[in-house]
Formats: C-alpha cells, structure tokens, sequence
DNA sequence: TTGTAGGCGTTATCAT
DNA sequence: ATGATAACGCCTACAA
C-alpha cells in the first residue's frame, strides 16, 4: 500500500478500511516505527513545544509555576524548552531568539523587566504570555495581586503592634517587587510611618550583611515585609546573627509560601500565591491564543488573589510597645 | 544570487566571496531573517535539542541538578526540554516515548526505577546519560556516593551519642533511597543495633503521621537519617508535633544541603551532594556520547563525593545516656 | 566561486 | 477508500 494510506491510518483519518488500519497499526507497532516529528513540524509549519522562560528555577515559586505550565502543555500535547535567564538580560535576549529558531509554537515568560525585548518572539508571530511581572508594551498577561498582597501584609503588622515595618525588596526595575513596596510605601504612608526599604540585587553575597546593617542603625526596624522567599531566608539569617527572635523581638511577613514556612521556629506569616494556578492559567491562555491566533487587541489580563496566612512571625511582641 | 550561495555565507562556509557574503549577511540582518530549525533539523538529520526527564521539578536536588543541564547545554548550543514525571512510571514511559519522536539529539534522565524503559530512546539510537539513580541495564551514570554518605552520617549519629537511630527512606524500588537505607543499615549492624527503616510514599499526606508512629512507639528511635530534604520537612513537622528538639531530644540529618538547612532552629546537620555538578558532569558526558557516537561497551559511570556538614540538629543529648 | 537540483519524512491535494 | 505526487525550507553533492 501506499505511504499516503499509512500516513492516514496512523493519524486516524476516517475513509480509511478499519482492517487495512489494524493492519498498518499493528505492523508499526511491531517495526518499532516512531513517526518523526521533525518531518511533521516542517509539513505542518509549526511544532508543538512551548519554551518557558523564567528568571531563576532555584526560587520555588519558579518551579511551582513551572510544574503548572508543564502539566498542563503536556495534556494539551506540548513539550516546554525550559530556559532559565538567572535575572541577566543578555541571557534572556539569547534565549528569546534560540526559541523563536526553535520555531516554538508558542511562549510563556517571566521577564527580566518591564522593558524586555520581546520582538524576536513578536516578528516571527509567535504567541506569549507573560507571566509574574508585567511588561510595559502589553500583552496577555498572568500575575498576583502584588500590591494588595503587600498592603495586606504591611497593614498586619501594624495591627500586631509592630511601628517600624521595613520592606525587603529588589532593584527598582523589577516590576513585581516594585509594586509590593508600593503596597508597602500606601500603608506608612497612610500611618504617617516613615518608609524603609532596602533593595537586595539578586546575587548578591552581601544580602545578610545589608539587612545586618539596618538592624544595627539608629532607628532600626522592629519587623520585616521581604517581596520573595529568598529574601526571607536572607532576613532570618541575619535576625540570627542577632539573636533576636521572630514573632517576640521583631515581625516578619513573606510573600511565597515556602515549604520550609512552617519548620522555622516561630512559623513564617506568609503572603502566598498560587504559583501552580499561575502556570495553569498561562497554559491555558497560550493554547487559545495558539488556536484562535492572537490579535494585540484583545489582550487578556489575569489576576489572581494573594493569600495572607497568619503564622508565628508576625505575631506581636510579648508587651506591645505603641 | 543563488538560494545555495546565500545559506553558504550564512553558515560561513569557505569559498564564498567576502563582499558577498557579506552583503548576504547585512541583508539577512535587514529583513530580519531567521533560519527555519525546524527545515535544518530535517535536513541535518537531527535536533539541537535534549530531554531532561526529571523525577520531582519541587525537589531543590533535582532544580540544582536541571540548572546544571540547563547551563552546560546552553553553552554547548543545546535547548532542553523539560519533563518532570512526578515519579510515575507511565508518565515516564511517556515522555521517554515523545522525546523520542522528538528527535532529541541526547536525553539527561532520571529514572524511576532501576528497571525503567528506556527503549524507545535507544532504539532511536538517542544517546541516553542517567543520572541519580542506576539503571539495571547500566549506561552511562552520574551520581553522588549514596552509601558512603550514609554510612558516615549513621556513624556521626552514633559518635555523638545516638543509641537508636532510625532512617526516613523512599519506598525500596528507589535505587538512591535504597543504597542510603543500606549504608545505615551495614553501620547499625556493625554496631549491633536493630535497624528502625520507615518507607514514606513519594505522595502521602500521611508521612507526618507516620514518623509521629514511630516517635510514639516503644522502643522510639531517638535519632533519624532522611534520604532526602522533603523527608527532613516530615521530620521536623513530626518533630514539632511532640514538641521534640533536635540536637537535645532527637538527632537529625538529613540527605541535600537545602537552602532553609541553616535557617531551623538549631541548624541542619546534613550530607551535602553537589547537584549543580552532577548535572555539569552529565551534559559533558553527553556531549561527548553525541560527538562521538555511544558505544555500549564504554559506558562511563561517574560517582561524585557527598559532604557530611555537621551543624547543630545532630549534636549529642546535654546528657549523655549510653 | 557560484548555480542546479535532489532529498530529508510527512501530510495535503488531486485523481482514480 | 486508496494511490501518486508536490511541497514544507534547508543543505550539499555535483556540475559549471
């Protein structure tokens, strides 16, 4: 028979003889046929592989949404290209022109910054959604409510009578941590508190002495609001150092609900984000856009809620002090 | 000009006019010309592409491990494409057999089981480096000395005054979990103690409750050795439950030196594997099997050291008892 | 040095 | 329902 009656009984064509199928099926099981997708991708102009672009796979909120976007393209038949930029902008801009190479059918990003270029992705019509951190041109789009997450955290504290909340953030040009400080900033603005924030660039070794630093001032903290789990690591440690105690000598809310939360001693308040929700939705939204094609006019923007869970940390000092 | 003499500057083959290929290249620049992969992967035969298949993306062994795969490829001009199995033959079985149709030019795998099926990958003639935990049929292989590791972290146990330990492991088809229950078992053995193993399933909720059995049982272990970090967390929860202290009540150590290690009270004594390493090892050794074809009988197994780093949750009771 | 043309493995189109 | 065939975009003999 001919290759066309194969081709069409491996992918189920209907008006193909139910015998002739079982025939072909059989016998491709046996020869240990594998059909070969680089063939197929040429004749059908596209792949099915996603490339999944995100700043640090060592921060488990990264991996959690990673687990998402590949659970969910793996149901809908796609493979994900894993590329992690580690915050370097060089390496994210490399690693959007490989994908688009790659002839990837579509991308899921967390960018490096608002203003990422993304044109390589873009001029080869291949869709994205961005995902976490928000870029200034637009787009479809799938985050937490960072701001309110912040506002909700810093207010807590407040309430658990701790009066000098410092936010532990990231440099400015990281949209998501910016809008938590600003979260921050609204609530002691709004108290007549004074701010303190103190911006810990990503690779930085010297994270715990900066916090160190603020504990040693003049008008030290009392408590702590850190943007990511790493940043909370880097705040214990340096409490440690100090020998003073969470949830008694100073407050300490995180965003991301890291595993570890609730082994430290008191439990970590946390800030959580459905980060594997997060990846889901962007699976979603990609496959739709990668089905229905995407029109830069109806861009979608999904926002999901942020959770305050009340632990140990931020419990208020034993006598309160306002 | 001819379609050949532009892909001959492209690829700056020799014999092509200087001028001309330059103007080739300034032109393909203008217009924003992108080679197609996909028609070069089936030209060439071939993808730049690898699998990395991965048991559990939420284990902070196995991200170190991918950001090592992920780093050495990308400087070796390879994508990888992620699959994370969540331990599940099937879902192994399944990416094993897509990576295939994939055309991967190398797969990094860990596998399940010693018996995984990797067939649809050899007979691909895919070259094919396992990691972490062997294969029956052997292979290349890159892992960290397992035994060893245990061994030392069961005699630091006992050196620190410890009289019963106990080891947290996977269930007994995880060839990495198992070697460990073996190196504490040869060492309680030549101590003539009994040996006190508890297999935790890799999904169970009920793992807390399951060591908190233990801890309420009779001749209550009063130390533990866990396989791994997620299994560390069990432990400590456990621990908390019965409000038990480490390093004064019960001695801990755990397998992977995981980044909250140093932020439990006291701090984590634990076997350090160096996972960005093995995951370093294994793309060279790739890259070499894909440059020189793989050859059964040369399979190559590489066997990385682990670190006992001692710090406070194994350090011996106030008093001593034994 | 440059051009021509065949083929990589599929699938879609057009006949039969 | 099946067969023949062209094309997907690139690379590389081979010819000029």
């Amino acid at each position: 028979m001919s290759v066309a009656t194969v081709s069409r009984a491996l992918n189920n064509t209907r008006s193909v003889d139910p015998a002739l199928a079982d025939r072909v099926r059989t016998a491709a099981a046996e020869l240990g046929y594998q059909p070969n997708a680089i063939a197929r991708n040429l004749r059908r102009r596209g792949t099915r592989v996603w490339a999944l672009v995100i700043p640090n796979i060592d921060n488990p909120f990264y991996t959690a949404l990673a687990r998402g976007v590949e659970e969910a393209a793996s149901e809908l038949g796609f493979s994900v290209l894993l590329y992690n930029t580690d915050e370097d902008e060089g390496r994210e801009h490399r690693y959007l022109d490989v994908a688009g190479q790659e002839r990837v059918a579509g991308a899921v990003l967390v960018p490096r910054a608002r203003d990422s270029d993304v044109s390589s992705l873009l001029d080869a019509g291949i869709p994205l959604v961005v995902v976490d951190r928000p870029l200034d041109r637009g787009g479809d789009f799938v985050t937490a409510a960072s701001f309110e997450g912040a506002e909700t955290a810093t207010e807590h504290l407040l309430s658990e009578q701790w009066r000098r909340p410092a936010c532990i953030s990231r440099p400015a040009d990281t949209p998501t941590a910016e809008q938590r400080r600003q979260g921050y900033q609204a609530v002691v603005d709004r108290h007549g508190l004074p701010s303190v924030v103190c911006q810990i660039p990503f690779h930085a070794e010297e994270g715990v002495a900066m916090v160190d630093e603020l504990l040693a001032g003049e008008d030290a903290p009392d408590s702590f609001l850190t943007v990511d789990s790493m940043l909370a690591l880097v705040v214990l440690q340096a409490l440690r150092r100090r020998r003073l105690r969470t949830g008694r000598d100073v407050g300490l809310i995180s965003f991301d609900d890291a595993v570890w939360a609730q082994v430290v001693e008191p439990p970590l308040s946390v800030v959580a984000q459905p980060a594997y929700e997060i990846g889901v939705a962007a699976a979603r939204l990609l496959s739709e856009r990668i089905r229905d094609g995407f029109d830069e006019t109806g861009a979608r923007t999904v926002t999901m809620r942020t959770t305050l869970i009340v632990r140990g940390s931020s419990r208020p000092p034993p006598s309160p002090r306002g």
